[in-house]
Order: C-alpha cells, then structure tokens, then sequence
DNA sequence: CGTTGCATTGAGTGTTGTCAAGCTCTGTGG
DNA sequence: CCACAGAGCTTGACAACACTCAATGCAACG
C-alpha cells in the first residue's frame, strides 16, 4: 500500500503495533493533499474550527504571538510531524502555524480524525503516543530557555534538531540543512536576534558549530554536546509498546 | 456511582460525553489508592516502567534536573490531574515527579491504561485530549519563561495558577492557598530565588499581588491582569466536543 | 536552644537587550 | 546593465535586567 511510504505512518507503526484495518483507515487520513508556500499560515491562533496538517515534505514552526508584538517560537516541524492536533481538540486554535518553505501536506478535519479513531481505537493511542512525544520536545525546549545560558541553549537547539532531522534521514553527524532565519532561533531561544548573531560567531569561533548559509556544520560534535550538557533520553522510541 | 465523584472523571466527562460502560472501565482505573507525605518522589526522571498516577488531593509538580544541578519545574500538578502520562507511554519517564504536600492518589499501571483504551476507545481520546491540554499549560509556560520580563512572569504565572485553582473550585479573584515556595516559583520561571524575592516584592509593593504565608492575595486583580497581559484561551473547555 | 528551611536585603558583576549603523545578497524594474 | 529595495546578517557602544555572593532575620522543630 502506497500510504506505509507516509512519514507519519512509519513514526506510529513504530510505536503501536498497527493492523491492516488500523493502517487502511490511517492511510484515508492521507486524502486531500494541499501544497504552500513560504510563509503561508496554515493555522491562525484564536481561530475557529481549524485543520489539522500532516507534514510530509518541508518546514514549519508553531509560534505564539504577544501583546507587545513579540513571538515565542514553540516548535519546528519536519516531515512525519502532525501539525496543530490542538487546534482541533479544541475549540479556538491556542497558536499559530506558518510554512518556513514551501511545504506538502495532507489536511486533516476534526470529524476525519474523531471518526479514525472510533473506527480504529489504536489510532487513538498511537496519535495519543506521537502527542506525547512532541510534548516530550517541547518540556525539553522549556528546560532550554529557563535554564541555560544562552550559548548552552543555542548548542542544545542544534544538536536536538540534529537529532530530530537524522531520525528521518535529513542530517547525521557531520551537520544539516536548515532554512531557519537568526530571527526564528532567536524567537525560538528567547533571545534577541542581535544575540543569537554574537553567540553564532563565537561558537563558530570556538570551532564548535557552523550555521552558515541554511546549513549547520557540526564542526566538534563531541565538544559541542558537552558545551550543551546534551542528551537525547526524550527522543528515544525503540520498539513497539503495544503489541 | 461513587467514582463520579472523582475530579478526573468530571474533568474528562465535561469534554467527551462518556457512555456508562465509559465511566465504570475509568471508575476501575481508581483502584490502588495510595497516599503519600510531602516530598515524596512519584516518578524518578530515566526509570523505567514507572506508574502513572490520578491525584485526588494535594499538590505536586513534574521538573528536570540538569547536569549542573539546576532544575526546571515544568508544570505544578492539583487535584483532577493525570500524573507521569508520558512516563508509562515512554519506555523510560524523561521527567520527575515530586509531591509538594501530603497528597492523596491512585496508582495506574501501563496495563491498565493500555486495556482501557482498547475496551472503551472514547477514553482514549479524552486522555487525548486532557494531554493536549496540558501541553497546551507547558506551550504558554515556554511562552512565559521565553518572552516576559521577571515581572510579567510571576504576574502571568500567578494568575494561571489562580484561574485553574479556580476551575476546580479551590481559588476566586481574591486569590488561593498555595503551598509554594519562592525556590519553587524560581525554578519555575527561570529565575533565581533572589530575584524571586524582589520581583514579589516589587508587585506587593505596587499594590497588585500579595504572596505570604502559604495564600497569594490578589490585591488588585484587573490591574494584575494587565501588567501580566493575561489571557485564559488556553485554558477553555465549553462543552464536550465528542457527543 | 541549636539546627534547619525559608525569606529578605545589599553590593557588585555580568550576561543579554536595545539602539544604531552598515554590510551583503538577491531580485526587480528602469 | 545598473539602480534600488528589501531581507537577512554583522558589529559596536551603552544600558539594564537579573545573577552571584554574602550576610541576616525569622519561625518551626527536635
């Protein structure tokens, strides 16, 4: 069946032991393909009734708007990632989804997937599963701004985003692509943009890491994961829980 | 039915409409009462097979401990909520989970989750969507610690705790017994105990918030919400959204 | 009546933010 | 082909917010 070849697909089978009949009414989930570009906004905070997206191909982020016209950035999203589950579960979307390239995407209604989870009860765990796991991301993200230097936290982005990108074959040791712009990791880290260029120079100075150009270089890794204190505990996944 | 009663089940019942076979396969999920003294750790952060737990009184609250000895607190924990979900979905808990005052709660093994989900599905989802609003606690935490003054933070922090105190019955806009500490709040907001001190001395003197002596008195509510630039979206739950 | 946990305050330091300017690229229209 | 605009990046100077260190107060408790 073409749809075992979705991202998603493979990131729950991983975790949940899926039947024929779980993984047809998953793969009907992967109706209605869409495309955006570039700074399109999928999901506006505040707004009504909203979709869900499946990624399959490109970037994008979920983000908080201030009062005051600052933007906290929650997360990035990469092929395999389910975007905006929230905003369907409840009522008024709480943040705000935008494309940082052009993206591909599957969208998803709320009664498409309240009625997959009826149909297939251990859709409902294994989504309840990858939910889990981007929370997992987000306390680690938490962690990062409220307790580290700002070196620390730039060091412990990267090599978690690293981490994340290799899991699906877009990076390994030696770096990644990345379109993110300073001032997405400085809304990302808390920080001020004008800081995150400074930190930038001085671990590239350090020869610790090169973000040059939509690339990261790792240029020590060892180094660099002990300049962050990183460790990747919460991405873990091996194996099935529920067979 | 006794367990009608129990702060879970009426969180859950406000949100999926529970048929009665629902509600009984969640009454079983009460067994195992257990209580445990202040201080005393529910979940240890990289253990393996840990319980999950529904707390019925008292307070606690989830944190990571960082290398260095540091600690961010991600979430404080009052009755009604489901304690380590991601310590029993997670091969491994990727937090800690400590109790703050005597708490009272039930013990809830992987198993037992796991065949609930399959016996009444319904529970799946609203499990699904009692972590969904959690993480959406955690994602306006980030937002808090990421991009507010020390001053917004506390204002801001103190009044979400206050409006969910509220929800369930325990706080009003005068304000609410609280058990915390300024070591707590500290690392909670991603400041030191020091400045913890000042800023709550600064907004009392200011006239807008009192905390002391175990009660937070919100001397002026409106002008609180202000500074703190509050708003509960994040928190609503009107009606169930599944009938 | 010492000890322990928590709260408070002051002094000095430093990390990070703000403001301001200039740079490099890229794409676009004249 | 050149001028220009705009987005993103870079740097310096200065200010401020928040941290550390250190000392003290205060209550509860054994």
């Amino acid at each position: 069946m073409l749809m075992l070849q979705s991202p998603l697909t493979r990131k729950l089978a991983a975790y949940v032991a899926l039947s024929g009949a779980d993984l047809e009414t998953l793969a009907r989930l992967h109706r209605r393909r869409r495309s955006f570009q570039s700074g399109h906004e999928l999901i506006h905070e505040g707004q009504g009734r909203a979709s869900a997206f499946i990624l399959s191909e490109g970037w994008a982020y979920s983000y908080k708007l201030l009062p005051d016209g600052g933007r906290q950035i929650v997360d990035f999203h990469i092929p395999g990632d389910f975007l905006g589950l929230r905003s369907i579960l409840f009522r008024t979307a709480d943040h705000s989804i935008e494309a940082i390239t052009r993206i591909e995407a599957t969208e998803v209604l709320a009664p498409d997937i309240l009625d997959a989870f009826a149909e297939a009860p251990r859709l409902a765990t294994a989504v309840l599963w990858a939910a889990s796991r981007d929370e997992a991301v987000v306390v680690e993200h938490l962690v990062n701004v409220g307790r580290r230097s700002a070196e620390e936290r730039m060091a412990h982005f990267l090599l978690e985003l690293g981490a994340r990108l290799a899991l699906v074959g877009a990076g390994d040791r030696t770096g990644f692509d990345c379109p993110l712009t300073q001032y997405h990791l400085a809304d990302a880290l808390g920080l001020s943009a004008v800081h995150v260029n400074r930190v930038l120079r001085h671990l590239r100075e350090e020869g610790l890491v090169t973000f040059r150009n939509g690339r990261v270089d790792f240029d020590d890794f060892d180094r660099l994961k002990k300049v962050a204190a990183f460790d990747t505990g919460y991405l873990d996944q091996d194996g099935p829980l529920l067979r």
